[in-house]
DNA sequence: AAAAAAG
């Protein structure tokens, strides 16, 4: 067995290069030539209607700071118009003029909606997210599903056994999803019936097609509803909340995608940008409004969005957006405006992660629901190598830079890998950032204390492996679909397991291996017996060391509930359990969360081999 | 204690 990490990221890189040998520039190539973004159609050519130099091979990296590695490449404010020609994922295409305000002839030409699907609709990579595509399907037979509740609706096999409506298969089609992913094949049926849901699903596992689909659906087949005619109000018959802004732009982005030609209006409304585009999408119609917490509160008390005619609630990242720093905005957006009560409209409720308490929690918002939990497929988490090593604070950074040495010595034709850093301050995602930089590894970083345009440009430069290392806070731990990153670094370990789960979820994505290495020292022992559980239940190997920390003492309460009785089973309906565990239970599989051990693992199964970092 | 989310 290998024991040394420069070996596993070589091996990991490696199979990553073979996985995606029919793409291996995917990382360099515009990947979308024919696609033009919404807004920059009907505008002037670029005055370089060209990639620029460094979409050619082997690009230098950059760092969109001054002083390091040149000028900032990205239009930021709506300076040029050119292609954002590296965008990979569906993210990206909030661009980096889309706040402008030019919206040229495109208001004009509103009456043809633009194709998000480009002029080529079989262009491979006409979308970044393929999570259909590329996965052993065969491996579903293997999924452990679980249901609860009352008269659950059967799941289904296969989109034609599910009538969403010509318009939207259509849609389906396009994004070359050729069949419904578990959580969809269940998700679905049991959000067609009306019924509300509670969903356990890994992200990249397709949840949010998962609901977009039946709320697109419904929108269609109740069409004509009248709404009412407030003289600025709109609204809206859906509500999607995400607890970043980000995901909400990639939430917004694939439901553009699948609302193609449904004659179904997506808008979406974050902070951090101006106000006033948002402002004018709504005016022009929404009848789905994707949105984070903040800016939606503000566009209610303005009275220029109201949610009396919501009839689809979904709330992506349940788990976060119900957790202590969201819960009383969360509460005062469903429960103290206007939108109708538990009953009167549907609530559907998805994240990778439920622990338990949070569960109870969101029974408030549901009535009658569903609980749905679909786990991982037997040993696919093996696409996620986890390591965990024992670093002393002092000695992070220097032992952050014997990785990264490593790692590009191994990397593949001299391009560095994508690796995502976790931090745990914004301080020192700064400060994490600057040291890489200085010492000739371009890096940019992404937390809440930077701009809208510099969080956003961050994450364009790192998408597009212009800036190869991503300093982050937690701001990037769930939902992102950024395709490519071969390393996450929990630089320092959160102090949940759960987010834990999500971080390390970034990686292992679309069928390819992933490396996770972890920064373990006297600071994180309360994480100890969480981490040892987690890593053992994913077939991972757990270090002696790691092994004798988790059992000792509890050390308090760290880490939370943790590890479900269930194995494979962690994400367990709290109704089940009853008053049997109340209090006491610390590891006695009272809780829920991440029992699936890590998220995106169900992409596995996906071929031979793909264990094998540690082989 | 920190991060996120309105400005």
């Amino acid at each position: 067995m290998r024991t040394s990490w420069a070996d596993s990221v070589a091996n990991s890189a490696s199979e990553n290069a073979t996985t995606n040998s029919s793409n291996t520039n995917g990382l360099k190539r515009p990947t979308r030539s024919t696609y033009v973004p919404p807004h920059l159609r009907n505008k002037q050519p670029s005055t370089d209607p060209h990639p620029p130099p460094h979409a050619a091979p082997a690009p230098s990296p950059v760092n969109d700071r001054a002083g390091f590695g040149g000028p900032a490449t990205g239009s930021r404010w709506g300076g040029d118009s050119r292609p954002d020609f590296g965008r990979v994922g569906g993210y990206g295409g909030r661009g980096g003029n889309a706040w402008n305000g030019r919206s040229g002839g495109w208001d004009r030409g509103r009456e043809r909606e633009v194709n998000p699907f480009g002029e080529d609709e079989n262009a491979v990579e006409a979308f970044g997210e393929q999570e259909n595509s590329g996965i052993n399907f065969d491996a579903y037979e293997d999924i452990p599903v679980e249901t609860s509740g009352d008269n659950v609706p059967p799941p289904v096999n296969t989109f034609a056994g599910i009538d969403l409506g010509d318009a939207l298969n259509e849609n389906i089609r396009r994004c070359k999803y050729v069949k419904p992913t578990p959580v969809q094949r269940y998700a679905i049926p049991i959000s067609l019936a009306g019924r509300d849901l509670m969903a356990c699903a890994q992200t990249g596992s397709g949840k949010t097609a998962a609901f977009c689909f039946p709320i697109i659906s419904g929108i269609m087949r109740g069409h004509g509803v009248q709404r009412p005619r407030g003289a600025r109000t709109v609204y809206p018959l859906a509500l999607i909340l995400s607890p970043t802004r980000e995901l909400s732009c990639q939430i917004h982005d694939e439901a553009k995608k699948f609302s193609y030609q449904t004659g179904v209006k997506v808008v979406v409304a974050y902070g951090g940008a101006p106000i006033n585009q948002q402002l004018r999408e709504l005016e022009r119609g929404v009848d789905i409004l994707v949105a984070t917490p903040g800016r939606l509160v503000d566009l209610l008390e303005r009275a220029r969005v109201s949610l009396q005619m919501i009839n689809y609630l979904a709330l992506d990242e349940a788990d976060r957006m119900l957790d202590m720093g969201f819960e009383p905005q969360i509460r005062k957006i469903v429960e103290q405006m206007d939108m109708p009560p538990p009953g009167a409209r549907q609530t559907m409720l998805f994240s990778a992660t439920f622990p338990k308490e949070i569960q109870r929690l969101a029974s408030d918002f549901l009535s009658n629901y569903i609980f749905l939990a679909v786990g991982r497929v037997g040993s696919s988490t093996d696409l996620i190598v986890q390591r965990v090593e024992f670093v002393h604070e002092s000695d992070k950074r220097s032992h952050l830079m014997d990785l990264l040495h490593a790692q590009r010595e191994n990397g593949i034709n001299g391009k560095q890998s994508l690796t995502l850093v976790f931090v745990e301050t914004k301080k020192g995602a700064d400060s994490l950032e600057h040291w890489l930089c200085i010492n000739g590894f371009p890096a940019t970083t992404i937390h809440g204390d930077r701009t809208q345009q510099e969080r956003e440009q961050a994450l364009r430069l790192f998408k597009t492996g212009k800036t190869p290392i991503l300093v982050a806070t937690d701001v990037a731990a769930r939902g992102l679909d950024i395709p490519h990153v071969a390393h996450v670094v929990n630089f320092d370990l959160p102090n949940d397991i759960d987010d834990y789960v999500h971080r390390i979820g970034r990686t292992g994505r679309a069928g390819k291996t992933g490396l996770a290495t972890a920064f373990f020292n006297e600071n994180n022992l309360s994480m100890a017996r969480p981490l040892a559980d987690l890593m053992q239940e994913a077939n991972q190997e757990v270090p002696a060391w790691l092994t004798r920390y988790a059992s000792r003492a509890s050390y308090g309460g760290g880490g939370r509930n943790r590890r479900s009785g269930g194995g494979r089973f962690g994400g367990r309906d709290f109704r089940r359990d009853g008053s049997l565990n109340r209090g006491t239970d610390y590891y006695g599989g009272a809780n829920s969360s991440s029992g699936y051990g890590v998220p995106g693992g169900y992409v596995g199964g996906y071929g031979p081999g793909v264990t094998s970092a540690w082989d």
